[in-house]
DNA sequence: TCCTAAGCGAGACGGTACGTCTTGTCTTCCA
DNA sequence: TGGAAGACAAGACGTACCGTCTCGCTTAGGA
């Protein structure tokens, strides 16, 4: 049946997401999954065919989630006059701080830390297309999109890392400034 | 035997370096690098107690190679000046395009990655200390820093999985153009 | 009702039997039988417990039937003066060539092997006590039946084993010679 | 090495022929055997493919040590002259009375069986060629040698069976006057 | 004629064994 | 003494069956 179908995976990926948080992601076995879903073994397999796809399917529902609150805001206005999207990431984090730790913190998952650079990337190449009507940008849009994604990245870390000592918002404003402004009112700007 | 050991210790280094080009990590066996290196199965676990370590040792030598050539030119002259410091490490990563491709691209090693980019954070931090003496930063320092290091990781990777197709030189001068000035000349800068 | 459930069982034992003679009964599923029988892998549990049941209750039809032939002449004279029973278990083993030749045969099943010789021994006793009423016997008339049994059975199998070269009565009538006789006109009996 | 090679595969058989008598050979599995050997299961696979190999080459010593024995006697004397060879063979039988009542008993191996009764057909055969220079058989001696085994191996069933109500060498006794002279003496021969 | 219990299909699941693959340890022997 | 060769324990892997269960559909037989 659909509901038992839903209710297993639903099991599993909770599992996952809670072993992910207690030791490292290649060392847990599907034997740690199902013991701790209380499920067999074989039933795993009925389901998935690696504990990586499991996970894939596992997060999607946090991405999903975060995409569809953040979409409405993205091409509303430039990201230079309000960092609200940024401030909608910086609390998603905040709220699976423990997961986010694990997924990409030291000896986090290089296949997770890639997926949402370039996830970041698509969302400010959209960003930057909108806002750059007349205005000419510092390098080619894809790169300049890639700079903001690495940026971001870079500062959730850290952020997370050292225990979140801003807030959300605090951080959505510095990641703003320090991508729009650049990292220095330089000496030029400053006359 | 000295000589023996080290040689020992080199061919199992190569293997890997070797392997890790053609398959993920993960799945590359003790077997697969001693049968690489003509050595002994049992040979491996006389010199490291896992292909982790025997990774670590192997990368050793190229981040200290780069590290030697960039360290004289990093703390004479504000990086908004000069790009040098930046050029060195894209020719850096060209130079052994392959191997990055691994370990920083798609499916990367978190681990890997996220060493680079606490490395080169500490080296901006470094920079951006010696060079704002009087000139106010956007951000706490140890946060540009870090915004300088997930940009220039983020561009990095973006160049290799592009093929490369700017030179080192023009990739330095975005990179640095990007962080000084800011994605867009802002509108406060086009005045 | 009944009628359903009594196609169900026959289509599960011809499946069985059409499968004995295509592989090892232990290698056979139930998963084969049911699919042979184009039936769900859980009926078959609503009617058996093991394909050993099954095919208990499938043989059954075959014994019942010979049996019912060979009854009426059995106490009718003394082996000795007419194989025409033996004659008949020759025909009725033809006529079910390549099931015996699965049952009994190289890799048989010695569940069956031994019920088969124990069968015939018994019916060997009621011969024996039958027709011995004056003559003294080599051996207690138990090991004397067993001792036709084996013969008749280790008979059988080869002959079924070497494509039965002779016909059912040539083999009726070694089988009854031998075990009448003895291997040799004895020495004894040749004066 | 060798040595500890032989003492694995011992222990190995060992096992096996232990367990045989404790448990159908069909349901012990792999993990049983390697559980009382004290050795792991993987180690099994080093050796063997399948239990079925490994009975047959523990069943090896037990068949070799019996022919060694009987060899000599076979040919010296016609088999109606002297049942010596019979003897030894009850003898062996009694000797390993709990395993041969588990490989040829009720629910035995029909691989077993059939290769025991080949065994002593063969057997059989070159006593019947050398003894019947100038005795005419009842029958082509083939079919002679197999009733004999059939004979022989029914008693040797029925002797274990029912708890080897009579020595060895008067089971001996009585098989040979079976064989040579036939169930009874026949009413022919009586005259 | 309806309706209702039985037969059955479909398939999820717990459980057990399989045969394979790595890992790490050990022992023996050779250069 | 460093390394080759290889046996072994340990344990996860993915697969294959088993037996049980629940859920619907259908279909025949008694009301």
């Amino acid at each position: 049946m659909d509901r038992r179908v839903r209710r297993t995976r639903k099991l599993l990926g909770n599992a996952l997401l809670e072993l992910v948080q207690e030791k490292k992601f290649e060392q847990i076995t599907i034997q740690d999954i199902t013991d701790r879903a209380d499920l067999n073994r074989a039933t795993f397999y009925l389901h998935y065919g690696s504990k990586e796809e499991l996970l894939a399917d596992s997060l999607e529902s946090y991405f999903d989630a975060l995409v569809e609150q953040i979409t409405p805001l993205t091409l509303e206005k430039p990201i230079w006059e309000s960092p609200a999207a940024e401030g909608i990431v910086f609390a998603h984090v905040a709220e699976h701080a423990e997961l986010y730790r694990v997924l990409l913190g030291k000896n986090g998952m290089g296949y997770v830390i890639n997926r949402v650079i370039d996830y970041i990337a698509e969302f400010s190449l959209l960003q930057l297309k909108a806002g750059l009507n007349s205005i000419e940008p510092q390098a080619p849009i894809e790169i300049a999109a890639r700079h903001v994604a690495g940026s971001l990245y870079a500062l959730i870390t850290w952020w997370l890392m050292n225990d979140m000592p801003y807030t959300p918002h605090e951080m959505a404003e510095m990641t703003t400034r320090l991508c729009v402004n650049g990292t220095v009112s330089t000496p030029a700007a400053q006359e």
